[in-house]
DNA sequence: CTGTTAGCGCATTCAT
DNA sequence: ATGAATGCGCTAACAG
């Protein structure tokens, strides 16, 4: 059907080992033949076989990425990025979905051995720690996005605690005391991240810190509306909301459309992670970017890194692993608005006047 | 590094042909040593080689799909329905990300097959027709929403000439006469077709047709955009604006939020392709559902029925080639109401009555 | 620099 | 029912 090594050197009139040393180029060869099985090779239309090379190497040319949906922006983003990079560094990208279960990523990673792929980006739930560190003896591991704090992989995280600093001072440059936060839930590295940076941020603004004003939740949409409604119907609501739970903002404007909010007029709004609709979205949805794209892009860099210091027999590297922290960075559009010295909220009619913070930071 | 046959083999105390008899399950063991092998192996932790395997039987447990992007809602359902289906079956996905453009499209089919996957499931740009028909011969094809004019490649699409017909007759039985049409370009399938569900219901409500009603373009936001004020800006602006093209949505709430055109009071809103946060906005978007989840199924049935037909050796399968449909549904929620006899736009406030109209069908 | 030989892990044909 | 032998396509020792 396909032709093969043997193909090509019997109409050079060589040998299959000639042969094979001239096309991947190991520079065994003289420049002449080299060259003369390059042509032949390209006329004949061969293609190296990965599956014939990967038993005799134990590489398979192929890299696993391992997200829990993709459903989420960041993770169509990381997905797309991935497989460009992977893609033009002539590596298949092997795309697993493993629904931020024990179980299912438990089996995804068996198989994904299995398939000797060549390396492995993972969003680890945390719950397979064991096997996660069995596994990084065979093959490069990077986990994304959440630490696995039964391993010592080496991992590309966001800056919560930056984003989160970075999106309340935000608020409170514009005047805004009272700012609600819907969060993740607390057993979650982000969960815990971004409320901390919350809360640094009002204790440096010397605001006080008033837990009514703070709601935790699943990462559902759910969880907005729950947040919101709560935190609308205190006696003193909140002038602006913090979604720091990207699932969780569909809920909260939903809530808000409901309740006939204008924003940010009676309610400034700031979400964490883009989506492209956003800002198509009017207002425009100001939010705290993640850098899903650096965070993939970050990934990949450090696993071909460990991948060829495994090619290099320089042990697998797994020394010297370490944390990276990509920063975040605050788009302002719309939907948040300068507040008078007043104290409450839904006060009136002013037009946004965003402020110039536009701190960017990359931390690497 | 890890268990091969031969260890399990010798262990058993048999040679690696039994072993591979027993585990591979042929029936041509013993009962006996049929278990026996099958525990041991297990005790072992034993995980058979496909790569190995695969360069003996030519097979790879790889089945790919080929989407231009993970944007696009519909993508992002199938991708995520066919690597379940595929894992529960033993195999893994390959996703592969094509951009809709015809080089990519090319490269990426080259290196599939390079990677002997064992089936393939694409989304055709319809630019590689010739060497999409020549791959058919050594792998198993199926085309997903888009046909390729140039193959003869078992095809599943959405019923987009019923889908867009439903949509169009659901407007029309609420009383819409005017309604204006934001569809995909004309050299699409997808295109033509919705363009086409949308001229029959009108015709068969005996409403004429108004050219200047319909704005046709690429599957981007700002199609929609412009598409929207055009319409809006027209001596008698539509009463309905049905949004055949997914990616022209946002651009359409773009335009209609900043006109303050209050949905579905002043104008009604019919759109395509669902998207998770449609139900979330505020009214929620009525749509038509082209089914995405049932296609990737769908797909993946054949691709299998296809995979194992040449199994058999039965050909390829490759007659009997025929094209399937996964209609459409219409899905009332909030953003479409009905209008008075009145025939102009813009007329007031009746909240939105939807009719029993609920068709529902999957001609498969 | 090149040809010969061996073997990666497995399935399968041919013997028994 | 089982064992021995062969080869999938390729790379890498080992000799020349």
């Amino acid at each position: 059907m396909s032709v093969t090594l043997k193909d090509v050197a019997h109409a050079a009139r060589v040998s299959v080992s000639t042969a094979s040393r001239a096309l991947t180029g190991t520079g065994l060869t003289s420049e002449r033949t080299q060259q003369r099985l390059t042509r032949i090779a390209r006329e004949l239309g061969y293609r190296p076989n990965p599956i014939a090379r990967g038993l005799k190497t134990g590489q398979s040319r192929l890299v696993a990425l391992l997200v829990h949906n993709l459903t989420n922006a960041s993770f169509q983003v990381m997905a797309e990025e991935v497989q460009a990079r992977l893609k033009a560094l002539g590596y298949q990208m092997l795309l697993c979905i493993g629904g931020d279960d024990q179980q299912q990523e438990s089996d995804t990673l068996t198989t994904l051995v299995d398939h000797r792929i060549d390396g492995l980006i993972l969003v680890p739930t945390g719950k397979n720690g064991a096997q996660l560190k069995a596994l990084a003896k065979d093959v490069p591991i990077v986990c994304l996005v959440r630490r696995d704090d039964a391993t010592d992989l080496e991992t590309v995280l966001a800056d919560d605690p930056q984003g989160a600093y970075l999106g309340t001072r935000h608020l409170i440059e514009l005047g805004h005391k009272r700012i609600g936060l819907i969060v993740g839930r607390q057993d979650t590295t982000s969960g815990r991240e971004r409320l901390s940076g919350y809360v640094r941020a009002l204790r440096e603004a010397g605001i006080a810190l008033d837990d009514t004003l703070i709601h935790a939740g699943h990462f559902v949409p759910e969880t907005g509306a729950t947040g919101c409604r709560k935190l609308l119907d205190l006696p003193r609501p909140p002038s602006a909301i913090f979604v720091a739970n990207h699932e969780a903002t569909l809920g909260v404007l939903r809530v808000t459309a409901e309740r006939n909010i204008v924003i940010p007029d009676n309610l400034s709004l700031l979400c964490y992670e883009d989506m492209p609709w956003f800002e198509w979205h009017r207002p425009a949805i100001s939010i705290v970017d993640n850098g899903a794209r650096d965070l993939a892009n970050l990934a990949v860099d450090r696993l071909l890194q460990r991948m060829d210091a495994k090619g290099n027999g320089k042990g697998n590297g797994n020394d010297g692993v370490r944390e990276y922290r990509v920063g975040a960075r605050l788009v302002q559009r719309d939907s948040c608005r300068r507040i008078d010295a007043a104290i409450s909220a839904r006060s009136g009619k002013p037009k946004s006047t965003p402020s110039k913070l536009s701190t960017k930071s990359a931390k690497v």
